[in-house]
DNA sequence: CAGTGGTCTAGACCACAGT
DNA sequence: CTGTGGTCTAGACCACTGA
């Protein structure tokens, strides 16, 4: 049972990337969203807040929220999803092939990142995603190992990681994302289909469960004519 | 006179900054910081709101916040800070050599950022950054001309461009970037002493005014060795 | 069990947009 | 001027934490 401002945030979401609203367009105000809704002015105040966050609307004081101009098929940074469901709602079709999956110890960066000691073993899983049949980027996840382990009786080349862990009872509470840019390997170049050396936009990710304990952490490289990412923030609710 | 959250915000933002809260701390519950502060609730979350997305604190029900323990110098996507504050809260000095300022007619690419015709003029400041001394980044900035026209009374290796401008009259009110990866050209290699080639992080940054129409469009390419980026996000208050 | 944060309600006042 | 969103108040109930 998911809270009422997520529905609602998930509704006005789809009614803007239907096209069911238009560029410039203004929303209702918020007095008939809550008519609208049923409720007060706090879920309809949450729901359009995440909306701007993720760009979709910009707000004003005295004028209703506006629908910005479509953009294009970026990740936005801010409502992270994990990649196969954002792209569907893209209208790619999301492919996997995995490389490997491994049990072995932890280098001193991993080991710093999962919290855990340098002679703990880690589970990594290392996999090319492809949209629409191109390769886009090459995933290393490397998983503490209770959480790991469930992942061996698991074909990751047909289902979601993220799907299986939830079932399995893993919670995703946060997520850390760190963004650079590196030369790609041979093993990158290999698997993505460009020249050593090429430009690549790394995530390293680290997801944390609700205690704030890091579990997950993935070194992804992106083909940067594939995916880009964005943000969108607004100075009024930041500084 | 900002709002009272952001004042919150700003407080224990400083207090975890300086180490008067460690990694591992409990923050005060809700209860005691509105005592403390002599406010509701409302503004007290809105001001812990801010910290969790900024990746300082994180949140459980049934527990106070709790500290995350402390990152890495690297530029926070939530709450958008231009370079040089930026620079100063991390302990750096930030330096500035300007490149060029011209005004010259914009491409395609700029005119659709804009939402300007490709006849229309723009303002251009190329300016090299840097970090205690080394290059960082280097920037490419294009103002619309009512906007822009004030920058050729301004010596740019001095001040900063967004403080001069909000002395202006001109609002940021919201921001999108947008971040891929590059290869290093002739003068982004001369200007960063690198090598031609060399993978950048590009951050393409769009302003935009109170009225949601975009006034800047920047090409910013990181050094990833000197900046990176990161954003925390908690599934809860997303999705 | 008591304490805490996540969510929601019902009201209020102000600053700003557009007429 | 009226209508709007930005901010704040004072309450409420529930789910979860930890003793």
């Amino acid at each position: 049972m998911s809270p009422r401002y997520q529905e609602i945030y998930e509704s006005i979401r789809g009614q803007i990337l239907t096209g069911e609203y238009q560029a410039g367009d203004e929303l209702p105000p918020e007095t008939a969203l809550m008519e609208q809704w049923q409720v007060s002015r706090g879920p309809i105040r949450q729901a359009l807040y995440n909306l701007r966050t993720e760009g979709l609307i910009y707000t004003t004081r005295g004028r209703p929220a506006r629908v910005r101009r479509p953009h294009q098929p970026t990740q936005t940074l801010s409502s992270f999803t994990p990649f196969s469901q954002w792209a569907v709602t893209t209208g790619r079709e999301p492919g996997n092939h995995t490389l490997s999956v491994a049990r072995t110890r932890c280098s001193a960066e991993i080991a710093d990142a999962l919290q855990i000691s340098e002679d703990d073993f880690i589970v990594e899983i290392v996999r090319l995603r492809t949209l629409d049949g191109s390769p886009a980027l090459l995933e290393r996840s490397r998983f503490t190992t209770d959480v790991g382990s469930s992942l061996f009786d698991f074909d990751p080349d047909i289902g979601s990681i993220t799907d299986h862990l939830t079932d399995h009872g893993v919670q995703f509470a946060s997520m850390r994302h760190e963004l650079d840019a590196v030369a790609a390997d041979s093993v990158d170049a290999d698997a993505l289909q460009i020249d050593t050396g090429a430009p690549l936009l790394r995530e390293r990710r680290t997801s944390f469960d609700p205690q704030g304990r890091p579990f997950e952490y993935s070194d992804d490289r992106y083909r940067p004519d594939q995916v880009t990412f964005s943000i969108m923030n607004s100075m009024a609710a930041e500084k």
